[in-house]
DNA sequence: AAAGAAATCAACCGCCATTTG
DNA sequence: ACAAATGGCGGTTGATTTCTT
């Protein structure tokens, strides 16, 4: 296996990319598609290897990437899905459409990472870390048996090696695969690691299936979401012990995660290290012939067994709660960013949160709470909802309101507008949405509609003129872009969700109160 | 205001799996 | 069947930006 040849090849560039490179392969790919990558920048007319513009159209020039700060649901599921995935970047990113797997590396590593470590979670297992202690404890406990001896039951070596090999064995996890689990008050969860190896049944192999293909055909079915409720999180959670209405097997945004048990008989050795997360157009989702929907911030699985949960991880929201980088192509019917081109001309210059575009992480009130992760701001789908709370911190000229909602539809945070464009599109636009599915569909098939909000063409049309413009600093020509766009989302936002509020209420009535 | 620290992010590196000849 | 070519992925690096003292 050679490695790539352009790796040998000389007078190729590296670093970063310049305007006119950008050019050049954006209008090559533009109108050809990039077909063999080896090709492209000798067809485009770039010093470069076909690795290196694979990378900078994937991560950068790709037009439907969605950018600016990730939103706190995104945060979210991005901590969710790594709990099932681990650092199956390719595949978190691909739940997450918009955004590359570069980009949610990067957040993992130089963000998420510190707030769930800060929060007393390990990030590697998602579990407490005082837990994950322990198990390195009783690890080199069993160790050091193991040389006494030999022999250790299956189960145990699952779950052993399951925490000292990396594998994502998390509160999911754990609960999935049939570990006991117990939930205390304080919503710390812990598992009971009984040395007798029969309470570790065998779990089942099991594939993390996706339905995204119905993306957008029942868009008008998922009508949940009370997003105060799916704030952003995978819940498991049982119905009838917590009670907890959140969610509902409802499926807000036709992301539809099933766990298939393939063989419940199958052995610990033939078990999937983590689940594979596979798209399918099965249904239903079932867990061991339970049923299962799950939303992309809520799963529900009504079962009979004891409850078996994990932890809604809830991160502290900061300077990614400021409005998503929506495109708000829709606030004027538009729903696809070639047609909507020329909405974005108005330069805002507030000095909201576009002002710190570079998403810092750090946010005095997270970074204090001390714990208070738990108590204050999170949700937990078992039923621990307090009352809405408004946790503000201040951070230099803006403040960043962290709703923890409950009464989504009667505030106005970016919660809010995003379920309010996702319902927005789906019942109101559904023309327009389906078109921008299919816009959408050159790099993934039928995206949820609330991931449509891509990077609009007017972010690559005004970038390209800001490249036959530009002569000095690009770079910072292209910060001034992002922040402009920011704004721009921003006010778009205001504007959509003063629309969209409206829309969520007529939808809260025709639902009654499920929503 | 300046210096250092920390955070962010784009891009590279090397490995692996698959495809191609 | 084999080796090279290719695409893709995750880990890592280093430049830049932002924050803190």
């Amino acid at each position: 296996m050679g490695r790539h040849s352009c790796c040998y090849k000389q007078k190729l560039r590296k670093g970063l990319w310049s305007p006119e490179e950008d050019e050049k392969l954006l209008n090559y790919i533009t109108k050809h598609g990039h077909g063999c990558w080896s090709s492209v920048p000798k067809l485009a007319g770039l010093q470069r290897c076909g690795k290196s513009c694979r990378l900078r159209w994937i991560n950068y020039l790709r037009p439907d990437l969605k950018r600016g700060p990730f939103s706190q649901q995104e945060e979210n599921l991005i901590v969710e899905l790594h709990a099932v995935l681990g650092n199956r970047w390719s595949q978190i990113a691909a739940q997450l459409p918009g955004r590359t797997d570069n980009e949610i590396k990067n957040l993992w590593n130089s963000c998420i990472k510190k707030k769930l470590r800060q929060r007393g979670i390990d990030p590697s297992t998602h579990k407490p870390l005082s837990e994950v202690e322990n198990d390195h404890k009783e690890k080199l406990s069993m160790t050091n048996k193991s040389n006494e001896k030999t022999s250790v039951g299956s189960n145990e070596l699952n779950l052993v090696d399951a925490v000292t090999n990396s594998k994502p064995l998390t509160a999911t996890t754990i609960a999935l695969e049939g570990y006991p689990l117990e939930v205390s008050s304080n919503s710390k969860i812990t598992t009971t690691t009984n040395s007798n190896s029969s309470n570790l049944t065998t779990p089942p192999t099991q594939e993390f299936f996706l339905d995204r293909s119905v993306g957008t055909s029942h868009e008008s079915s998922t009508t949940s979401c009370r997003s105060s409720d799916l704030v952003g999180y995978f819940s498991f959670h049982q119905q009838s012990n917590y009670g907890c209405d959140m969610g509902l097997g409802i499926n807000q945004n036709n992301t539809t995660f099933s766990f298939i048990n393939h063989n419940s008989t199958s052995s610990s050795s033939e078990m999937a290290p983590v689940p594979e997360l596979i798209s399918s157009n099965m249904t239903p989702p079932t867990v061991n012939n339970l049923p299962i929907s799950m939303s992309s911030s809520s799963i529900s699985i009504f079962a009979t067994t004891p409850p078996r949960v994990k932890p809604s991880i809830s991160l502290p929201s900061d300077h990614h709660q400021s409005p998503n980088s929506t495109v708000s192509c829709d606030v004027n019917g538009v729903h696809n960013w070639e047609a909507a081109t020329g909405t974005f001309t108005s330069t805002t210059t507030n000095n909201g949160a576009g002002s710190n575009s570079n998403g810092s992480c750090s946010s005095s009130m997270e970074l204090q709470s001390n714990g208070s992760f738990f108590d204050n701001a999170t949700v937990f789908p078992w039923g621990v909802l307090q009352p809405a709370e408004t946790l503000k911190s201040d951070n230099k000229d803006h403040h960043h309101q962290v709703q923890v909602h409950v009464h989504p539809l009667e505030s106005g945070d970016p919660e809010d507008i995003k379920w309010s464009e996702y319902l927005h599109s789906s019942f109101l636009l559904g023309a327009n949405s389906a078109s921008t599915a299919t816009t959408a569909q050159h790099n993934q098939t039928s995206q949820p509609a609330m991931y449509n909000d891509v990077k609009p063409q007017t972010h690559f049309l005004s970038n390209r003129s800001s490249i036959t413009s530009s002569t000095a600093s690009w770079h910072h020509h292209q910060n001034q872009h992002q922040h402009q766009h920011q704004h721009q989302h921003q006010h778009q936002h205001q504007q959509a969700s003063e629309i969209y509020s409206k829309d969520l209420q007529r939808l809260a009535v025709a639902f009654g109160q499920a929503l």
